[in-house]
DNA sequence: CTGCGAATTCGACAGCTGTCAATATAGACG
DNA sequence: CGTCTATATTGACAGCTGTCGAATTCGCAG
């Protein structure tokens, strides 16, 4: 295996996953530690709620919530508890500054799913 | 919007996905209705025994299902259910030759999703 | 301390999802 | 035809998930 061979042994403390983990999907399958390792990242951007917060998250530095809420059909618990679900995927942080607070996204893990599936050296098509 | 702006109008029959449809959310956030429509393929992926299954599939140029019924512990029926999503989420195609059934990626479709989380051309960080 | 607005947590509930065993379908081969 | 094998579909069920309103927490300004 190449760079990691995540045997989940260590009980993990941060949010949910590593910088690095795995080779893109097209150079090798996933055993299924990795894949329970990865897939509820991709779960957390299942949700079009969420997925849509995350584009707006990631294509700003920074956003606070109160941006966040205006935008969608859905209420303020809603919002909450879809940021949660990122926050707690790996995929954004948030951080409180007075009376508001902040989210912004964590590059490592979205290169790393973006990095995931890449298609670039598959053996075909 | 840059390349296409789907309104949702047209009741589509084909693989849920046209091949190209945003930009990296990076770049611009998502509208509600591009989110409802590239949601489900993140779920799709949300699922560690789809993702594997699709890791297997995407690392080979094609896969017999007899192949991908031994290497998980799941029943042949929950094989065949996850194989169902992934495909009417347009992730993969699946050919009948004979006996058995053939699954190939859809190589646009996981492009569109990797080009998604593309974060070269953020503003910052 | 009191009150206020922002955000989260709690509790409840309808609907969805992953799983299996049982059954059905589809070719291949006599 | 009849039977064997490979997949898929069906039906059932426990557990999860998205949603809301109500209650709570956390800073800040009086």
């Amino acid at each position: 295996m190449s760079r990691q061979d995540l045997t989940l042994a260590e009980p993990r403390t941060g949010p949910a996953v590593e910088p690095a983990c795995c080779d893109p999907l097209a150079v090798r399958a996933l055993t299924a530690s990795q894949a329970g390792l990865i897939a509820p990242l991709f779960k957390a951007l299942g949700d079009p709620v969420r997925l849509r917060l995350m584009s707006m998250i990631v294509s700003r530095s920074e956003v606070c919530v109160c941006d966040l809420t205006g935008a969608f059909d859905v209420s303020g618990p809603t919002i909450s508890h879809h940021l949660r679900v990122l926050r707690e995927a790996g995929l954004v942080e948030s951080e409180r500054r007075g009376t508001w607070v902040y989210y912004r996204v964590r590059p490592e893990a979205v290169r790393q799913l973006g990095a995931l599936l890449d298609l670039s050296d598959r053996r075909d098509t």
